[in-house]
DNA sequence: ATCCCGCAAATAATCGATTATTAATGCTAT
DNA sequence: ATAGCATTAATAATCGATTATTTGCGGGAT
């Protein structure tokens, strides 16, 4: 289906920081640039806005959103709140097969350089996946696909503020902290990995925090 | 915007019942009914499917979700982990303001008579509504709008399944639990309240189990 | 009698063009 | 000189028709 790559595309796009907070995402062009038609990338835009990855302006088209660092403290406060509680349940019910899993997801996350030389300042794509599956593998024990479709949700909406803030923590120790909610949660440890993850998230939040919200762009 | 009207009614139309579970959305069919072109209807549908109101099947078409036991119970367990934490939030927080929409809601919700005599044996929409405005009121108090759209997400699938459940149950006090809920709010008693508020949504969950997943519909 | 293959009808996906709305530019009147 | 209005260019929204895929049916071979 053309729409899916379409869809896909621009996704992948929007993550990766291709365009700027604000910039307009003219259906034509993006059209004359992927080969297909208006009403394939119209549809890719509606599920995008859907997600939550682009904002809809009635009769003005679509945009990358400027998310404003109130906006991103929200989504860390909703991260804080849920996660800890959804990985209470993952450690109180995940089984051998799960364990396993948390192990290789943080072996390759460990194993993953988190800064690509050319990729400048920001985090490699490679880590971005691996530190993705990592933090879901963790949760994936609960067994409830509701929640982690939550979860989905909210890492998305994360990402996304993350790739725009200019500031990142210098001191932060990505990897300790890591390692001891691997640590907590095969111990089967839920309050230690729950209070970890809780102060993991409030780190995270705080290297953002402060960053100014982003003018509205023009063309990219 | 055509799309939007379009939208509405088709969420309307699912979540009323007027589809089962199962049933097709045929694309042409909505739009000679509808009145509008076939680009409209796709964009309205990709929208329902992007909030879980109906099912996508790759070169098949749009149908109605058809809710197994197995994933309503899901959402109901999702809910009773998230919303409880969010109410303690929401009762720490709140301000005046606050309490005084949640007294305003539980005053309609009592004063609106959950079933209609045309309806049969279905929940009035104007009784649904008031349910859903009382229990989105409680939790509002939190602030936080990435919770809130958590919680509208979890409560349009919840009240989807409810609605194609065949049983439900006889010896439910509603009235006594939301009353309980609203007292427990007001007096800040966030133990308590999230307390009656898991057990209200854990009633709700066993009130529907055991309800044989439906089979697939044909044509409404 | 049953299974497999191919044909035909239905419908999903896509396209190119048309219509309507918006934003910007330049003109006019005060 | 500036404020307000008309014109125009850009683009969002919608439409009608075309292409591609799937599904059900019927004929033929085993």
């Amino acid at each position: 289906m053309l729409s899916e790559q379409v869809y896909a595309h621009l996704r992948d796009a929007i993550m990766r920081g291709d365009y700027a907070p604000g910039d307009a995402l003219k259906p034509q062009d993006l059209a004359k640039e992927q080969g297909v038609s208006l009403a394939v990338v119209r549809e890719a835009l509606v599920r995008v806005v859907g997600e939550g990855l682009a904002d809809r302006l009635p009769n003005r088209g679509f945009a990358v959103p400027a998310f404003s660092d109130r906006r991103w403290q929200e989504i860390a406060e909703a991260r804080r709140t849920i996660e800890p509680v959804v990985l209470r349940m993952s450690i109180e019910r995940g089984d051998v097969d799960w364990e396993a899993r948390v192990r290789a997801a943080h072996h390759r996350l460990a194993r993953t350089p988190a800064y690509a030389p050319e990729q400048g300042a920001y985090y490699s794509g490679a880590w971005s996946e691996a530190h993705r599956v990592f933090h879901r593998t963790l949760l994936e024990g609960c067994g409830n696909p509701v929640l982690l479709e939550t979860f989905d949700r909210m890492w998305t909406a994360s990402e996304l503020a993350r790739r725009w803030s200019a500031y990142r923590a210098p001191d932060r120790d990505h990897v300790g902290e890591h390692r001891r909610l691997e640590e907590a949660a095969l111990a089967r440890d839920a309050g230690t990995a729950a209070g970890v993850l809780a102060r993991h998230l409030t780190l995270t939040a705080a290297g953002l925090a402060g960053c100014t919200d982003h003018e509205p762009a023009q063309e990219a």
